[in-house]
DNA sequence: TAAAACTTTCAGGAATTTTTGAAAAGATGC
DNA sequence: GCATCTTTTCAAAAATTCCTGAAAGTTTTA
């Protein structure tokens, strides 16, 4: 594949994706864009290359910012400014996991516990269910929470390495589907 | 909070949190009422609790049967069909994670081990960042597909005994920031 | 101070996604 | 076959999300 294509295609599948996790399809584009190039961007280039518009570039930079996946830069001797992202992928995905916990673990978190202390009558059915659901989902919730806390504290090779081991043991152990 | 209230607030927030992750608010919303309704519903019902159309609560009853989180059921000497949602939410987890990893990890790792195998000048600094670029990503994404592989066939007791040990390790080794 | 260079804002419009509701299709029982 | 009850389909409408481009704002230079 040539590289032109081979960049398009990149660009096109990361918007994709990004537009199936509830990130705007263009954000995801132009990290794509700026993730696979090795110097920074203007706006100006940004927009030529994705085809977008002056404000349509801004709002998604300015969120990517947001994001903390990207940073400005001033050029010596330039009055524009350029951009660029964060290139280590073990430092953007601890980054995502940072800012989604926070947007939107952290909030359902709080439904849930709001929402199990309901006052009526514990033994209508009902109202069991109700708790026993909440309650089961409050427990996954917060042990996947707690996991990714230990992820964005962890050294990527620590992390890994002990992926690997629990990897092992589940082999050792021979567990059952 | 009474129970009607708590009720209501589970299921926006459960569509809500969808609409963040790529699911249908209305599917979430469906989802998240059959999870706390301990007996199943007809359409009519879930029409009616949720005020949504016939037609939209016959397709958002469709995918979450795709999705395997629910299932029809047939009442003796009744016509119409029931719905009903797994309950066990360890059950729920795992099965969401099979249907995304499918949807879309899958795809995604099948273009980026596509878009690697650019042809181009390897001295090209464009070309070295994009392959760095993607090569990163594939390393991080495949081991996440891979963990996400041993959850699925895992026992909920094994693993989160095992990673609860895998932070006492992190502890004990008292890793860095 | 003013012009130039650049960034940000935002109202309106375009594009996309979701929902509706009526009609078609599919069962069931007589 | 036919009447009844139920589910499914799908074109059109509604709702939502996203994008544009011109105007306003900001910073720099002279």
């Amino acid at each position: 594949m040539q590289f032109a294509d081979a960049k398009e295609k990149f660009i096109q599948a990361w918007g994709a994706l990004g537009s199936h996790w509830g990130i705007n399809r263009t954000m995801a584009q132009v990290h794509a864009l700026l993730l696979i190039t090795p110097e920074s961007l203007s706006a100006e280039e940004i927009m030529k290359t994705l085809n977008i518009s002056r404000g349509n570039a801004n709002m998604n930079l300015r969120a990517l910012i947001d994001w903390g996946l990207a940073s400005k830069e001033h050029k010596a001797g330039e009055r524009r400014e350029y951009f660029y992202a964060e290139k280590d992928i073990w430092q953007v995905a601890k980054q995502v996991i940072i800012e989604r916990r926070k947007r939107e673990l952290k909030p359902v978190l709080r439904v849930l516990d709001e929402v199990r202390q309901v006052d009526g009558d514990p033994n209508d059915p009902e109202v069991q269910s109700f708790v026993e659901t909440v309650t089961g989902l409050q427990k996954i919730v917060g042990q996947a929470d707690q996991f990714l806390d230990v992820m964005v504290k962890s050294e990527r090779k620590w992390f890994f390495d002990t992926l690997l081991q629990m990897f092992k043991s589940k082999a050792e152990v021979g567990m059952k589907e």
